[in-house]
DNA sequence: CAGCATCCAAGCGGATACTG
DNA sequence: CAGTATCCGCTTGGATGCTG
């Protein structure tokens, strides 16, 4: 590792362009692997779905989030939006080709985790352990 | 997908056993995607890593938040402390053998969401010039 | 149904100062 | 060197109300 890891400026105030010229990939990564993009993601991993639905298969996110969290996955070309101009609307949402090859290594890293849990829950119980109430 | 995906708590005020028995991977998720958390874990890829040389690798990071991480790390089993009782004090981190597993689930996403900038800046051109300035 | 606009509490995370 | 403790601004993100 040469040049050191560079952190996003989500919470910064860098101008777009000096933080895309840093390191540009950090925030896509951050809009996949985030509280909800994470869990977006793996929802529509299942197959399209609309926006409601995607809220009951969300569980817990709020409307704000979870049209903030849509948005910046279709601007990132990771979700395709599709709206019919019927009434009442209907928008169905589903990963592009890329999104679902962002998905299935994102998913292989959350079953992985998921399947660890046993060895993670022993390691804290252990941690916990050896510092009396911590 | 029978039952719904579930959010973490690290931002609600949940018990934790509530939480625990509600979706207990969710936070070791979040402790190794994270903002810190997924370079923390890459840098550590490259092998162990003293405290400060572990801040100067993962550029950006407080002194706060690198100790932070890493004892979130550390309680998961992802990461471990060798801790040299000399004078001045040396630490070593290292990922342990499930976080080497973990880590090369993550960098795989990594490092595919970073080859797929090119697309990924041009879906976003391609969204923003669709809408004027937005 | 599918969202946007606004308000506001909570806690994330940086800066600083201090310890062993 | 390897951290801990405290302060505090700013972002995150939930709740509410409104639109087409």
């Amino acid at each position: 590792m040469e040049k050191p890891l560079c952190p996003e400026t989500t919470y910064t105030d860098l101008p777009f362009d000096v933080y895309a010229r840093t390191c540009p990939s950090r925030e896509t990564l951050e809009h996949v692997t985030g509280r909800w993009g994470s869990l977006t993601v793996s929802a529509l991993r299942e197959g399209p779905c609309r926006f409601n639905e995607l809220r009951r298969r969300v569980d817990g996110v709020s409307e704000k989030m979870l049209s903030q969290t849509l948005h910046a996955l279709e601007r990132d070309g990771i979700v395709s939006r599709d709206a019919q101009p019927t009434n009442p609307p209907r928008v169905d949402y589903e990963l592009t080709p890329l999104g679902r090859e962002v998905a299935d290594r994102l998913l292989s890293l959350i079953h992985f985790v998921e399947g660890s849990m046993p060895e993670v829950l022993a390691a804290r119980e252990s941690y916990d352990g050896s510092r009396g109430g911590r």
